[in-house]
DNA sequence: AGCACGCCGACT
DNA sequence: GTCGGCGTGCTC
């Protein structure tokens, strides 16, 4: 009686339909003893031996008989994965709309993806012996990296616990009864202001996970920008086996964190949106920080939310139980805010600061609108700066674009610089004389005249942080001044370098984009200005608000975090809207208002969260060509509602070239697709996208699901 | 997507 | 003479 196993292999879902597989499961004959669901596999396909996962076994195949092959091998070194992970893999291919092999094998550090090109004796294989010697080299390779000891918690001792306020206590006295109560949990929203001290509760909650000797699961937005909180961690954690997954990480040491997380050898995992997908266990807490932070958001191959993932992988749990999530921010996502609010979340309020002489920061608004400005700076931003400095107060000043000036312009002519494979215009870099296309890395000369008239009078137009630094400089001669950004930044640690210089004292001023923002702590800052707030105010996306408002509470929140003084430290913004209700809310503080407002315009407008949304995004190098696959598409789209599905609600809008319409000169456009029901949106694509893949375009296209910008 | 097979241009 | 360009076809 032959044994067949369903092999999860990473194939793109095209080839998949191509080939008459809808699922993305191939079948092989497996002629060992008893193999177990969850193993890695070594497969043949084609010509080459590709790893894969055994997600189910039968005992017939719909296969040509002739066509199925056999297993090559099962890497038993490796443990099976569990259950509850090869559910959340199938969720994740289910949701968004891929194969699961496309799901799981990329989730997989690099080295094991690649095990089989490395360790596989080709020639054996095809000469039929079961390359049963190399199995074990494997197993080595993957057992060498899971030897190392696991990454011990630091030598200092623990610290001394400081009490949690009445608000705390209770915030963490939910999680706990979520955690050992007998109903389901729901999502908790932990909701507090910077400084209200949600790390220190969830550090608590952790611990109790951990003692109870279950795995916990931190999502942090980026954490190499964050060297504070895997500190907070070790100290807060004493004894605890922290590990990390980040792409920062080379591919060897992310091999080794996954596999410590895989064999349950790491009982905290602190990581960025890919450590979602990693295999745990002992699954006893989930943990997302910062939650409505955009970079939870994957933008190429499985474009997932590791936040919605994550609040899924909750709900499946360990054995199929669910487990506590906690979804940590000051200023929560729409989505997240509105399931708070109609009652599908908890939501737990943390009130006010926890360090008790802090007091919150005076926001205050600044109009530019007839101002005069020196160097983009009005004359109440000067005067604050120049009280601080004379203070010794350090000040930070954000800025939130790179370079010198947006764009290089003609008097004469009216040329302005461009990028030539990208339809944005090119940044003028003074520091190395350069124009930059801020998308596609292209760079070249400044040049000497125009490149149109010949004209020598070229202006810089508009600010970056280069110029708002040599404006300071100018402004403030004997000031110290420093810059962070993308481009200051791109040797290792220098930021850390000048974060602590501020922290000492040693900088005056800093200037940065929205970088400096993420994670630290000023306590000695009492001035935090920003430049221009406005650009967001007037953007088509209708996320650009959420955004700004949370960029700027994190800012303002990094001013005088426990300092000394009992003074609030100040925020001045400098906007040529300062009526506008956004900022209204903000200088009282008030994201609630803030979030009641959004939400009342997204319902009257019907987007989300009130509605459901999916963009299909196709790339050529004619954006003609683009513009009719997606064209095409939807005529097939509405046929199929028309014909098959007429009583789906489903809205397919016409295809549009993208903001950024040419990128690295591929012209890029979309077609939205919006639903008011989620169940019926995904039943329209399961269809669409099937009847798309089997139509084998040569047009480069995907589709997002929940897309955040659009 | 890979990879092999296959059929035409400049070089160790 | 061969190395290598990328077109076409196949993959449980």
């Amino acid at each position: 009686m032959p044994s067949f196993v369903r092999v999860a292999i990473d194939l793109p879902a095209a080839v998949a339909a191509s080939l008459g597989v809808g699922d993305g499961l191939y079948d092989y004959r497996w002629q060992g003893g008893p193999i177990e669901i969850g193993r890695f596999v070594l497969v043949p396909f084609g010509a080459r031996i590709v790893v894969g996962l055994v997600v189910d076994r039968v005992d017939e195949t719909t296969v040509d008989e002739p066509r199925v092959r056999d297993v090559v091998a099962s890497i038993d070194a490796l443990a099976p994965v569990s259950p509850d992970w090869l559910w959340l893999m199938r969720f994740a291919a289910d949701y968004y709309h891929r194969p699961i092999g496309e799901v799981i094998v990329p989730a997989l550090p690099a080295p094991m993806r690649d095990a089989a090109r490395y360790v596989v004796d080709r020639e054996a294989v095809a000469e039929g012996t079961t390359p049963h010697a190399v199995l074990p080299a494997i197993g080595r390779a993957v057992k060498r990296a899971a030897k190392v000891s696991p990454a011990a918690s630091s030598g200092a001792g623990p610290v001394a616990p400081r009490r949690l306020n009445a608000m705390q206590s209770a915030a963490l006295a939910a999680i706990e009864a979520a955690r050992t109560g007998a109903a389901a949990p729901k999502p908790m929203l932990l909701y507090g202001i910077t400084g209200s001290g949600k790390t220190e509760v969830y550090l608590r909650a952790i611990a109790a996970v951990v003692e109870a000797g279950l795995q916990a699961l931190v999502l942090v937005p980026e954490i190499n920008l964050t060297p504070q909180l895997a500190e907070t961690f070790r100290l807060g954690l004493p004894g605890v086996r922290i590990g990390s997954l980040h792409s920062g990480h080379a591919a060897g040491e992310r091999l080794r964190q996954w596999l410590l997380a895989h064999e349950g050898e790491v009982d905290v995992l602190l990581g960025t949106r890919l450590a979602v997908l990693a295999s745990l266990p002992r699954l006893g807490l989930v943990v997302v920080d910062e939650e409505h932070d955009a970079s939870y958001k994957q933008h190429e191959g499985l474009r997932y939310s590791a936040r919605d993932l994550a609040i899924v992988r909750a709900r499946r749990g360990r054995d199929g139980r669910p487990v506590p999530v906690v979804l940590a921010s000051a200023t929560p996502s729409m989505e997240t805010w509105a399931r708070a609010r109609n009652g599908r979340y908890d939501k737990l309020v943390l009130g006010e600061r926890a360090v008790a002489d802090a007091v919150l920061p005076t926001i205050r608004l600044v109009p530019t609108l007839g101002a005069a400005t020196q160097h983009g700076l009005t004359e109440a931003v000067r005067a604050a700066i120049a009280d601080r400095i004379a203070r010794r107060e350090p000040v930070l000043v954000f800025h939130n674009r790179r370079g010198y000036a947006p764009v290089l312009a003609c008097g004469a002519c009216g040329w302005v610089s461009a990028c030539p494979r990208c339809s944005v215009n090119a940044v003028f870099h003074k520091a190395d004389r350069h124009l930059h296309c801020h998308h596609c890395g292209w760079r070249s000369r400044v040049p000497r005249a125009c490149p149109a008239c010949g004209n020598a009078d070229l202006a810089a137009v508009g600010r970056g942080t280069q110029r708002v630094e040599e404006g300071l400089a100018a402004l403030f001669p004997d000031a110290r001044i420093a810059r962070i950004d993308r481009d200051s930044t791109r040797r290792k640690g220098s930021a850390a370098g000048l974060l602590e210089a501020v922290h000492v004292g040693d900088l005056d001023i800093l200037v940065g984009t929205q970088m400096l923002a993420k994670g630290h702590d000023f306590r000695n800052v009492t001035l935090v200005c920003v430049l221009d707030a406005d650009s967001a105010l007037y953007s088509h996306d209708f996320r650009a608000g959420e955004r700004l408002f949370s960029n700027l509470m994190q800012v303002a929140g990094r001013a005088g975090r426990g300092g000394p003084r009992s003074v609030a430290a100040e925020v001045l913004i400098q906007t040529r809207a300062p009526e506008h209700p956004l900022f209204e809310a903000l200088v009282a503080h008030d994201f609630e208002r803030f979030a009641e407002n959004q939400l009342a315009e997204r319902k009257a407008a019907g987007l989300p969260p009130y509605s459901f949304q999916a963009v299909m995004r196709a790339e050529a190098s004619e954006a003609a060509d683009a513009i009719a696959f997606l064209a095409e598409a939807r005529v097939v789209g509405t046929t199929l509602l028309d014909e098959a599905m007429a009583d789906a609600a489903i809205e397919l809008y016409d295809p549009v070239p993208m903001a950024v319409a040419r990128v690295a000169n591929v012209e890029r456009a979309q077609l939205l697709v919006e639903s008011g029901g989620r169940p019926a949106l995904h039943a329209f694509l399961d269809r669409w996208l099937a009847a798309l893949r089997a139509r084998r375009s040569r047009i480069r296209w995907h589709i997002e699901i929940d897309p955040l910008d659009i």
